[in-house]
This record gives C-alpha cells, sequence and structure tokens, in this order.
RNA sequence: GGGGGCGUGGUGUAGCGGUUAACAUGCGGCCCUGUCAAGGCCGAGACCGCGGGUUCGAAUCCCGUCGCUCCCGCCA
C-alpha cells in the first residue's frame, strides 16, 4: 500500500492520526531549519512539515518540484495564526516522520503549480504534465460529471447504452470520411462514422426501443475552435415519438444536470424557447443564435424602398434586402473604428458597411447625407434606436446581410460583453427546409441529412417545389453554439427511396450504398427520431473555456495532428505492402 | 485554398533603427525554524523562429518561408 489516504482530504477529524501520502511536490518552502511541502495528489494538497531533529525527514530538503514524495507522518493542528483559511486542509499539517521519494523529476518545462498562459505546441506536446495542472484537472473531473450524469439519467429513463463500430462503411455526400485500409479485402476501405446514424436507426428496427451511447465520431474536414477531428456525441434514438417527445426529453436531460454539474450557471429560460428557422435567420440572422442579449437585426428595406441612396437602392431592385443592427453607446465612433468594422464586414462576404451614428451633436456616418430624416425617424421607431446609437446597415442578398449582421452581433457581444458567462441560453430550433440547392453541383442536398423526415403534408411539393418542403429536423443552441441536432427518420421504404432520387443518387446507387436500411425498412420500422447533443462543446461552456481543446484530454491541434506523439506519420513500406497501398505524394508546386 | 494575429533565456513578457537585449518566474549555489506565490544574497541561461534584403548599423523596417492560432471556404 503507497497510502493509507488522499491529501486533499485531510481535516482535523484526521488529527493524531499515522498517515501515508503519495504524491507530487507542488512547492516546497525551506526555511533552512523547518521545511514545508505542498503535497499534491488528485485530491488537491496538503502541508507537509519537516523537521530538521527528525532524521526521516531528511528527503523533504532535497525534493524538488513535482517530484513523486510517499511520506509518512503525524496529523496535527497547525499552530495558533497558521492556519491557511485558503485550503480545504489549511487547519492540519503532516509532521513528516519518513520520507521516500518515489521518483525525482527534471525541471519541467513549463509551470503546473499555477494557472500561466503557456504555449499550446509545449502544452500539447507535454499534455501529462498540462493535465497536472487544476484547470485541466478540474476540466477532466467535470467531463466525467457529465456524461456520469447522462448515464444515470438515460438509464432511469429507460435508454440502453448499445456499443456500434468503429470500423463502418464510407457514405456519400455528409463530410469527408477517415477512411481504413483493409488487409484481407484488397483495395477496399472501411469509414470511420461520421456518427451512428444508420446504426441506431437499425437498432429502432431491432426493437431496442430507446437507445443511447456515448459516441465517438470522426470528420475529416479542417477544424476550428469548436471543432476536432474526432469528437465525442451523446447519441441517441427514441422509437415511438414525435418531435417534441424527443425535444422534451433531452430539455429534462439538460434542465436536471445544470444544477448537479454547474450549480452557478443558469438557464436563460424554462421552458426553452423555440424558434423556426426562418425566424432565427431573419432576427439573428443565423441558426445558432446567441439568445443571451439582444442586438436583434431589423429589416428596414420597406424604409428605404424609395430611397436616394444608390447603393440601397440597387441592392432592394436586385432582389436584395437592408438589414441593420443598432449597437448601444458606439455612436462617437472614430473615422478607424469604423473602417474596421468595414473591413471585417468584407471579410464576412459583404460588400461594404453603411453607417448611422446618432451623436448628441445630430446624425452622423457613412449613410447620413443620403438617408432622410423621415427615414431616420423610421429607423428609430423600427429600432428603438436613440442617442448614442451607431446602427450598422449591410444592403446585400438576404444571406449575406444575415451572415454578416450575424456576425458584427458577436463581435460587439464580445467587445461590448452584452452576454453573461453564467447563463445558458439552451434554444430549439425548429421547422427546417429538407433540402438545399447546392449551386456548385447544380443539385439538392440534403439539409440535415437524407434519413429526415419530410412533412408529410408537403410531400405533394416535391416534384414542384423541393426548396419549400420543411423538415422534422431540429437542433439544440446554446450561447452561439449548435449543441446537438436531431431529427424524426424516415421509416418507410418508398419515402426513403425517393429521398434518394431527390438527392441524385442512381438506382444502384442507392442500392449499394443503402440497401441495408431500405430493406430494413420492410421488416416492420418503428417510427422514430433522436437527437446527438455534442459533449466537447457542452462540457466547454461548462467549464468556461474558449475552446473545445481544452476539455479533451489528447486533442489535436489545428493542423490534426498530435503534437505529443506526432501522429500521424508516415507507414513502413512492410505495413503498405500488407495493406496493397501504394504512396503518391503531393508534386512541389513549380514557383 | 484564402485572410488576420503571434513567434525574444526553460516558461510568461518588455524592448519596435544604435541597449553589456530588460523584467518576472523557473534553474544552480549560499543564508534562514512557521511558511503557504515564503524571504534574502550570488550566479548561469536568449546570436530575438528560419532565409534573404534595405541601412554605416536590424530583435526592431521590407520580402519570402516555417510553425502556432483565430476566421472564411469546408463541416449531410
Amino acid at each position: 500500500m503507497y497510502r493509507t489516504m488522499y491529501c486533499g482530504e485531510l481535516r482535523p477529524s484526521h488529527i493524531g492520526q499515522k498517515v501515508t501520502l503519495a504524491g507530487w511536490v507542488h512547492r516546497q518552502r525551506d526555511h533552512g531549519g523547518v521545511t514545508f511541502i505542498d503535497l499534491r495528489d488528485r485530491s488537491g494538497v496538503v502541508q507537509i512539515v519537516g523537521n530538521p531533529e527528525v532524521p526521516g525527514a531528511a528527503m523533504i530538503r532535497e525534493a524538488r518540484v513535482e517530484w513523486v514524495l510517499q511520506v509518512t507522518g503525524m496529523v496535527r493542528r497547525r499552530p495558533e495564526g497558521a492556519e491557511n483559511p485558503n485550503l480545504p486542509t489549511g487547519e492540519v499539517e503532516v509532521e513528516v516522520l519518513e520520507c521516500e521519494a518515489l521518483n525525482p523529476a527534471k525541471p519541467l518545462p513549463f509551470v503546473v503549480n499555477k494557472d500561466e498562459d503557456v504555449d499550446e505546441n509545449v502544452r500539447l506536446k507535454y499534455r501529462y504534465l498540462d493535465l497536472r495542472r487544476e484547470r485541466m484537472q478540474r476540466n477532466l473531473i467535470l467531463r466525467h460529471r457529465v456524461v456520469k450524469f447522462i448515464r444515470d439519467y438515460l438509464d432511469q429513463q429507460g435508454f440502453i447504452e448499445v456499443e456500434t463500430p468503429i470500423l463502418f462503411k464510407t457514405t456519400p455526400e455528409g463530410a469527408r470520411d477517415y477512411l481504413v485500409p483493409s488487409r484481407v479485402h484488397p483495395g477496399c476501405f472501411y469509414a470511420l462514422p461520421q456518427s451512428p446514424q444508420q446504426l441506431k436507426q437499425l437498432l429502432m428496427v431491432a426493437g431496442v426501443d430507446r437507445y443511447f451511447q456515448i459516441a465517438r465520431c470522426f470528420r475529416d474536414e479542417d477544424l476550428r475552435g469548436d471543432r476536432q477531428p474526432e469528437f465525442t456525441q451523446l447519441d441517441l434514438e427514441m422509437s415511438f415519438v414525435h418531435r417534441d417527445d424527443v425535444l422534451n426529453m433531452v430539455e429534462g436531460l439538460f434542465t436536471a444536470m445544470l444544477p448537479v454539474v454547474a450549480p452557478h450557471k443558469k438557464l436563460l429560460a424554462s421552458p426553452w424557447p423555440k424558434l423556426s428557422y426562418t425566424e432565427a435567420l431573419e432576427r439573428f440572422g443565423t441558426d445558432k443564435p446567441d439568445l443571451r442579449f439582444g442586438m436583434e437585426l431589423y429589416d428596414v428595406s420597406d424604409i428605404f424602398a424609395s430611397s436616394g441612396f444608390m447603393v440601397f437602392q440597387n441592392t432592394l431592385k436586385t432582389g436584395g434586402v437592408i438589414k441593420c443592427i443598432v449597437v448601444p453607446g458606439c455612436a462617437e465612433y472614430t473615422r478607424k473604428e469604423v473602417d474596421d468594422l468595414t473591413s471585417f464586414a468584407r471579410e464576412q462576404g459583404a460588400k461594404g458597411l453603411a453607417t448611422l451614428a446618432l451623436t448628441a451633436e445630430g446624425v452622423k456616418g457613412t449613410a447620413q447625407k443620403f438617408i432622410t430624416s423621415e427615414e431616420t425617424a423610421a429607423l428609430r421607431e423600427r429600432t428603438g434606436a436613440g442617442e448614442g446609437d451607431l446602427i450598422l446597415f449591410v444592403a446585400d442578398q438576404k444571406t449575406v446581410a444575415n451572415k454578416t449582421l450575424s456576425a458584427l452581433r458577436l463581435l460587439f457581444r464580445d467587445r461590448l460583453q452584452l452576454a453573461d458567462r453564467n447563463t445558458m441560453a439552451f434554444a430549439w430550433i425548429v421547422d427546417f427546409p429538407m433540402f438545399e440547392w447546392n449551386e456548385e453541383e447544380q443539385k439538392w442536398d440534403a439539409a440535415h441529412h437524407p434519413f429526415t423526415m419530410p412533412r408529410l403534408e408537403d410531400l405533394s411539393k416535391f416534384d414542384t417545389d423541393p426548396g419549400s418542403i420543411l423538415s422534422d429536423a431540429y437542433d439544440m443552441v446554446c450561447n452561439g453554439y449548435e449543441m446537438a441536432s436531431g431529427s424524426i427518420r424516415i421509416h418507410r421504404r418508398d419515402i426513403q427511396f425517393k429521398i434518394f432520387q431527390l438527392l441524385g443518387l442512381k438506382e444502384a446507387d442507392i442500392q449499394q450504398k443503402f440497401g441495408h436500411m431500405l430493406e430494413a425498412f420492410e421488416y416492420g420500422a418503428p417510427p422514430h427520431g433522436g437527437i446527438a447533443p455534442g459533449i466537447d462543446r457542452l462540457v466547454m461552456l461548462l467549464a468556461d473555456e474558449p475552446n473545445i481543446r481544452e476539455v479533451i484530454a489528447f486533442p489535436k491541434n489545428q493542423a490534426a495532428r498530435d503534437l505529443m506523439a506526432d501522429a500521424p506519420s508516415p507507414a513502413t513500406d512492410k505495413q503498405l505492402a500488407e495493406l496493397h497501398i501504394r504512396v503518391e505524394l503531393p508534386k512541389e508546386e513549380q514557383g
């Protein structure tokens, strides 16, 4: 036995006991005579006291930060006035009788005993040291509690956890697949699942009724702060449910979870707001709005119907819109500040940015001389803008105006600190379109995925107006992030086949790629639906972390590399030969 | 594929045309019996990511390149 208890658990009730502890030297304070060490394990730290008169305590003085020590000693109350109220163990200390260095340590590449910014390269290369830091330990524990809560809660709700294969089949559409070559089937590849979508539906056909899984998913796309090539979803599926059955289940889960895992986080509203896809786009310019603050988008096209401003006039003539947001208290922005906003807007795809500043000295801004006082009055009336506010206009096609103003809205959220960190603004986005027109390939794509049930009342529009068909898909959003995506699924072969056809798949393709799904639907598939909340993003928000790498034990960097193990790395010739693979490296670009 | 930001001792930063390249922390040594970010003294440690250019002179300005990061594209 290396230890009799954990460091962080020592309390006055242990006074007089002889204990053995094992852990890392968190800090050392050598006073020449008496020496103190804060000994750390996962549970916390406790002060160890080494007296010069005790021969067994000698090692205390030789030890350095992050050495691994085993210490045996007596628990005693700290001397009067020497208590540390900042430590849970601060009323007691352990007086060393014996101390052994289980393993010394070289000086670390960075300090782990305080929360200090360290270059992420270095952190990731020495991730096992980075994870020693209190912040990371806290995140790992929080993540564990979240997953534990999910398992317990869903178990009580009658769900069973089923594992599905990691080696599966490539699917057309969607994200790029990670492929795994087959040794025994030359030229054939497994794909790592982008999600267990098909498998969980087949579990419904199997009569599992309520399934869930803490599922690893893989997508070979470029990374972002909230995107890793492999990530974890709470994947769940339910039989004999309508949309609101799924929504209520999930809403109940997260509403119950919050006070248990993150009591300082508050729900914005209960029940959660429900917005249609169209409404979300109109009011916030995005289908994943941050509802913690206002600054909504206004369509003011009608106000400028007969505008003398050519930019506005031309936009309206070509079918575009004029939308705006009101930035509170920023009317006095300088020319440079406005220019910076304009370049930001251009980066988002807008042609430019028109501004109107309602200052104490009157109306200013780049659009001032083109906007009449009647139009300004109508704007004030429509948007509630008042003195001191800055109105930002984007005149463009609706998608561009929405995207640009949505990005500006988030920019000001951060700049003006409009969103409360401890509010979780969960909301549902519903009534998604079934299809989106793919301009590049001149075909219809599934807006959600091809297994989503279209609204039955819209089925007649299949051949005439696919773009107007709504689906039974839904997203869960929170604080500007898409936290989950789900839908009621198709359980009828005829509808599923028709969807595949509309997506441009040939009959032979359908059979080859999805024959197993279609066949399954012929053997009594129950109506079913589900959803898949992202665990990484959820924990990121709960932990107040700026990106999901902070809540993943061993994440990859933006170039999808593991800097610790240096993966990916080349395969040996022997490995490649076994897999019947020849590597052809990209040719160097000629300069 | 494109755009922005960053790159200076181990770590975190300062310096932004002429400095023995500064400070903190960490590291090594010495002193110190009640500290808890312990303290004091001394010391070692960076050719300023790399390559080229401008200049009498470059960490500093310019170009290129590499790395990291944020964003756009992409992510059914």
